[in-house]
DNA sequence: GCCAACGTTGGC
DNA sequence: GCCAACGTTGGC
């Protein structure tokens, strides 16, 4: 996951006509969201699946809204809400070979991994968990989290599927 | 283009 | 640590 620092600044405006909504996942050993709380924002590096690049590629909008969400753990669930920061740009990870992202077959001429910038907007008053997030699966048709063997790390989210998610930390 | 082998993800 | 699901690789 993100290893690569960045200057912390504060988060963008959101921009005009920003609606859309994703899910974006990480495992909190590595990058947590008191991680992204403390750097404010992080370039999101080291996405190496074609349908998670071509989402932040191709899809994403400046200042649309992220659910944060902890994978590989003791309580996976969403934790937090930040916000796409940047426009897609080049990976840079891919081009270092110390890295341990990089891709030999990448080029700077034609990067075949593409990041966006991820700002820290706020954490759930409570993480919502994968559990309680099932509960609810009637509600949320058509989630790509819950599809069985769902192993995407960066997926869109229906704007009511996002809020209802988020309305989770209330109860 | 097929498909078996292999590696990774991620919940449990 | 186990295992199911899925993506990638590479021989043919």
């Amino acid at each position: 996951m993100p290893r690569v620092k960045s200057t912390t600044e504060p988060a963008l405006a959101l921009a005009p006509g920003s609606s859309g909504c994703w899910l974006m996942k990480s495992e909190p050993d590595e990058f947590s969201i008191d991680d992204l709380e403390r750097r404010g924002t992080e370039p999101w590096s080291g996405v190496r699946n074609y349908q998670a690049r071509n989402f932040m590629r191709d899809a994403m909008q400046l200042g649309d809204r992220i659910l944060f969400y902890h994978s590989s753990c003791a309580a996976p669930g969403v934790v937090g809400i930040a916000r796409v920061a940047s426009p897609p740009r080049p990976d840079p990870t891919q081009f270092d070979p110390k890295s341990a992202y990089h891709d030999p077959k990448s080029t700077r001429e034609s990067p075949r991994w593409i990041l966006v910038d991820v700002a820290f907007e706020r954490r759930l008053r409570r993480p919502v968990s994968l559990t309680e997030i099932r509960r609810h699966a009637a509600n949320l048709a058509g989630l790509a989290l819950l599809n069985p063997g769902n192993r995407l790390s960066v997926m869109p989210v229906e704007p009511a599927h996002f809020d209802l998610i988020v309305s989770l930390e209330d109860l």
